[in-house]
DNA sequence: ACCTAATCGAGACGGTACGTCCAGTCTTCGT
DNA sequence: ACGAAGACTGGACGTACCGTCTCGATTAGGT
């Protein structure tokens, strides 16, 4: 189990480097992060943010989950009631995004998936796979517990609520106000169905 | 009604432009169209551009709106089932965007939108706006009829719609198969409820 | 006669770079000129500075060249007098190379072509082939009028006075006072000979 | 007399770096050598090279000189023929630049020497000094046997001397094939005068 | 037929960022 | 302490792009 010859990478860098991207990040937007402008935050070479991220996009979205990971709650709770459970994910998730800073940081990921066609894919799946797979596995177990019905499609309930989420968080600066209203609306038609019964 | 003194505009280039945007759009990504390439593509000085359009960011927004006019479709039908109009209009949309071509131009107004903070808020609302208050007003005239239940938020359905179709178009490349299929299971959910009743 | 399409180059660029070398270059040294700053102070974008010269080098041989033509003198004087003109020659050189400024300039020049081993020949022509060909001139003007002995060879005279100053001006730091007491003894060790006679 | 605690450096080392050097050197130029070139090359560690030299331009003045001290001579012979010992010296020196490889370093001993301004008389004077001193050495005895006039000044003849041999080593490509002849002139008009006698 | 005025293609311009490459230093291991 | 290997900061390299500008040439109205 030895170690590879020369100086070993400084894994106190990583984070110094994820932290300043999110600075900038916070303080202006995508476009207007510069690599350069990163390298002289952190007070690092340029060579050394190229030797571990090949791009700006691979470097923003791991600044951007990495914050996630952090502060964000991935957890579906599960207290036997699928509406208050889903409508507790749906307000978490709401909060955190209401946050200018933390939305901010979800458009710069949107950017940096939206913006080189090869990213695409690989950047949005880190963020949607995991929060994807907490939903259907909740909607999963209420299926299997007989609480809802048996031809419930889980994966289009976890797309109604993530797509619900993401489009707030692009069009964020407009009217967040009422948003978080709106969730338990949309959890009652999930629920409840809108028929006039 | 007198004409401005001095050459008139050439109304053909507009259509020449735009169409040059979405080649290139189609081909790479935005990240990769620059303001030179569609000049030269377009066989069309830099400085006409600048003339019609102030900045990168709207010209993708009006090339990629110019193509969903031209092809995609708009309106909300009517036929009195809100179930089986919610769903056509999910079909419609979601047969334009798993065109991968109409894909890509979805993808680049999402990047124009998300990249520089400025343009967010006006770009995103040039293609959600008018969906949305096809939707709402759909809903809304369920619920005036009785179709629905009153205290259903049109606001919350039209964004679990939207926002699906949002989403699905960000992670298009990955299963986007079945993905029809779970449109109905949406609309289903949304009218009847998923409870096991 | 036509002027080709496109806004023209402007000329007055062109002295304004030349002379932010010549600046920097008399407050540094060649190895300290950078492409960056040259654009910085010459008010200029970089890719101006490539468009007209193709690297370091030529731009800096150009703005060395540009100030001997403007300031230095080339002309051999003819008054008759072989070894007062050639003295004269030497003198006036010794004066212009004995300015520091003038020295780091020839220093930069020297630098240049001897760094990139494809500019050393193109460069180095530049300079001495013009003051060659007047110092030969001159010689051989002195032996057709029968003033030196004909099997003279002009060349070996021009090089050894060109050489004297060349080597003058890469070791100018130390001992340039009695520098110019010398170039009266070389035209006359030339002149005369050594000979005890 | 003590040794120096801790592991000796190894002295194989050094003719191996330097050898490196004059490979890189003949193969390109000084812009084109790198430290990293070098310690590739010579299989050794940078951090090898900064412990004994302290930049790039000692470390070429080294290597230039160590091939000059391994295959020229620096010994201006003493025949008592002054004309003909100097003009031996200056044969024996002008085939050692005649051989491109040797004027490849030389020329990269210039380009160090007149690149950075601070180095310019240091490395300058280590190959121009002792060259000099046995120039005038030779001269001044040729003065006290009264071989030659005693009004003669040994610095300008070696200046002389010199400079033709810097001069052909800078525009080395061009027109080597006469050089030789010209020494054998310059010495006669040194030592006998260009006058029509 | 001239004149004014805005358009057009072409491309130079200042500025900024890109991603690569070096110089010179530092940090790991092994000798 | 010395050795190879290689990460580190800092900064220059040469290229590409953005948005502006300046040319000559064109294309309309108004005189």
């Amino acid at each position: 189990m030895s170690q590879p010859p020369g100086r070993p990478r400084d894994a106190s860098l990583h984070a110094a480097i994820l932290g300043a991207v999110r600075e900038v990040l916070m303080e202006s937007s995508y476009a207007d992060l510069s690599m350069d402008g990163v390298a002289a935050r952190a007070q690092v070479g340029k060579k050394t943010l190229y030797r571990r991220w090949a791009s700006k996009a691979p470097l923003v979205a791991e600044a951007v989950l990495d914050a996630y990971g952090r502060g964000g709650s991935f957890d579906v709770p599960d207290t036997g009631d699928l509406g208050a459970d889903l409508q507790c994910w749906l307000i978490e998730h709401g909060e955190f995004i209401a946050e200018p800073a933390n939305a901010k940081l979800i458009r710069a990921l949107v950017a940096a998936a939206a913006a080189n066609s090869g990213d695409t894919e690989a950047l949005y799946e880190q963020l949607s796979v995991p929060q994807r797979s907490g939903l259907v596995d909740r909607v999963r177990r209420a299926v299997d517990s007989g609480a809802v019905r048996p031809d419930v499609d889980p994966d289009a309930i976890a797309n109604a609520l993530m797509g619900t989420l993401l489009l707030q968080v692009m069009s964020s600066p407009v009217r967040s106000d009422d948003a978080a209203g709106r969730y338990g609306a949309l959890v009652d038609a999930l629920l409840s169905g809108v028929g006039s019964a």
